[in-house]
RNA sequence: GCGGUAGUGGUGAAGUGGUUAACACACUGGUUUGUGGAUCCAGCAUACGAGGGUUCGAUCCCCUUCUACCGCCCCA
């Protein structure tokens, strides 16, 4: 922190060396996972109109009121960064006619990406954060909403997860959303002015939302109030249990939350949370969260299309992997560092780190001109298995020194042996 | 948007209203001038987040600001 002069803004990170590798090992394996389910990657935009998430999260949300990380662009375009990823998916289902015949259903597809909102920044909360997230489109089946909650499961067991438990719940369609709504508003009216300030003006706008708050005054009530599991439509009834018992016969163990809701306006029946009951991320023990949403894909113009989705918290996730301890992403090692003593054999030693990449070993020389003794610190520091000298001398005989540095020991080669036969010349000398 | 804590060199971390701001690690060089992980020696010249103020004098006091961390709200 010497004297910045440009600092990264504010809730951002740069992700460096040491970080990128479990980054990519982290999306590599969803890439993997994700295509065994035969999920395909969507890459849209990261900045979008801004009305693609007012119109989608809903205006009376958090994320469209106050979180929105938006901008007048030259051409006075309104344009908002995403702050999540399956508006511009569905923005772009529609756009690109995905609903077609010509492509299977449902329609399956993730996405890893960088997301914004305009937030204080914390624990476990960013205005640059990452999401892995999958949707698909055009299935009512209950058995897609499992085969969603699932794959995430396998996801985070593959990456050796433990002390996760998954959350569901359901909201119902929207006749059992007007039932319930109807009944909370009628079992809180009462109470109104015991509620906090926040759940008075929730009462008013999104009833729902009154259940997830914190402040033990509006607990109090949530406690005893309503179910929406009581005031579920046939339908709606029907799906609830049916994903229930595929989720039972997949041996996903769940628990049940009917005071879950979902930060965004768009969801009905089954919604689910991935938490983490591990201490320290207590303030962001959610980890992955989402659900089913029906209305979305009409609501861009498209036919009337069921979708559900989810979205990872990469930043949440990767904290959690550190906790757990697993993090052991294989550290980088040198196969071979080429020390070269005096300039003449700088163009040489050149030739000879470019011929060992050239197997495809990892090969890294001195450019600073250092001593033979810093160089091997340096070669020994990257933990080098071996290590070529060249000297004038060595040069002058088209020779090279080639030593073992798990061994100790130091052969002479011919420098067209190296160029035409390393691996056969390390083998003989143990293990590569 | 509101509240709390913090900000010393590449890193960790002492410290004080007043001459050269500890120590450790790392790094660089040296220890028979071309060979590693040990010891010892030396160096590390642009360190007290930034900007104001109080004071004879501030890294240490006050204000502002920026940033980080934590909490609220909400969420990933």
């Amino acid at each position: 922190m010497a004297k910045p002069i440009f600092q990264r803004p504010k809730g951002t990170a740069d992700l460096l060396a040491d970080q990128t590798a479990l980054w990519q090992h982290v999306e590599s394996t969803a890439r993997l996972l994700f295509g065994d389910y035969n999920f395909s990657e969507t890459r849209t935009p990261i900045f979008e109109n801004f009305d693609v998430f007012s119109r989608s999260a809903g205006d009376t949300s958090d994320v469209v009121t106050k979180e929105m990380y938006d901008f007048h662009d030259k051409g006075d375009r309104h344009i908002a960064l995403r702050p999540e990823g399956t508006a511009g998916i569905v923005r772009a289902y529609v756009e690109n006619k995905l609903y077609g015949p010509e492509f299977d259903k449902p329609y399956k597809t993730f996405y890893i990406g960088p997301m914004f909102r305009y937030e204080r920044p914390q624990a476990g909360r960013f205005r640059q954060f990452h999401q892995i997230g999958a949707e698909a489109f055009g299935s009512m089946s209950p058995a897609l909403d499992v085969e969603i909650i699932a794959m995430v499961v396998d996801f985070f067991k593959t990456l050796g997860l433990k002390k996760i438990k998954v959350v569901i719940n359901t909201l119902g369609d929207q006749s059992s959303r007007d039932a319930y709504r109807q009944a909370l508003i009628d079992y809180l009216k009462p109470h109104v002015n015991e509620l906090s300030s926040d759940s008075q003006t929730r009462l008013e706008q999104n009833p729902l939302r009154v259940l997830d708050s914190k402040d033990p005054r509006d607990q109090v009530f949530v406690a005893d109030a309503p179910s929406i599991l009581d005031y579920l439509s046939e339908n709606s009834t029907k799906h609830w249990t049916q994903v229930q018992a595929i989720l039972r016969a997949l041996n996903i163990e769940f628990e049940i939350d009917a005071t879950m809701v979902r930060g965004l306006d768009y969801y009905n029946d089954t919604i689910f949370e991935i938490m983490t009951v591990d201490d320290t991320l207590k303030g962001a023990a959610t980890i992955a969260g989402g659900g089913r949403y029906s209305g979305l894909v009409s609501e861009f113009g498209g036919p009337e299309t069921p979708g559900i989705g989810f979205g990872i918290g990469m930043e949440r996730l990767l904290s959690l992997l550190k906790a757990q301890n697993l993090t052991l992403v294989p550290e980088k090692q040198l196969d071979f560092y080429v020390v070269n003593i005096g300039e003449d054999t700088d163009v040489v030693a050149m030739q000879i780190v470019q011929a060992i990449r050239s197997f495809g070993y990892v090969a890294e020389r001195d450019y600073l001109g250092r001593s033979a003794k810093a160089q091997f610190k340096s070669a020994d520091r990257h933990h080098s298995k071996f290590v070529v000298t060249i000297g004038d001398e060595e040069l002058a005989n088209q020779v090279a020194s080639l030593k073992n540095m798990n061994t100790g020991q130091q052969q002479t080669v011919n420098l067209s042996d190296l160029y035409t036969d390393l691996p056969t010349l390390i083998e003989s000398k143990g293990d590569k």
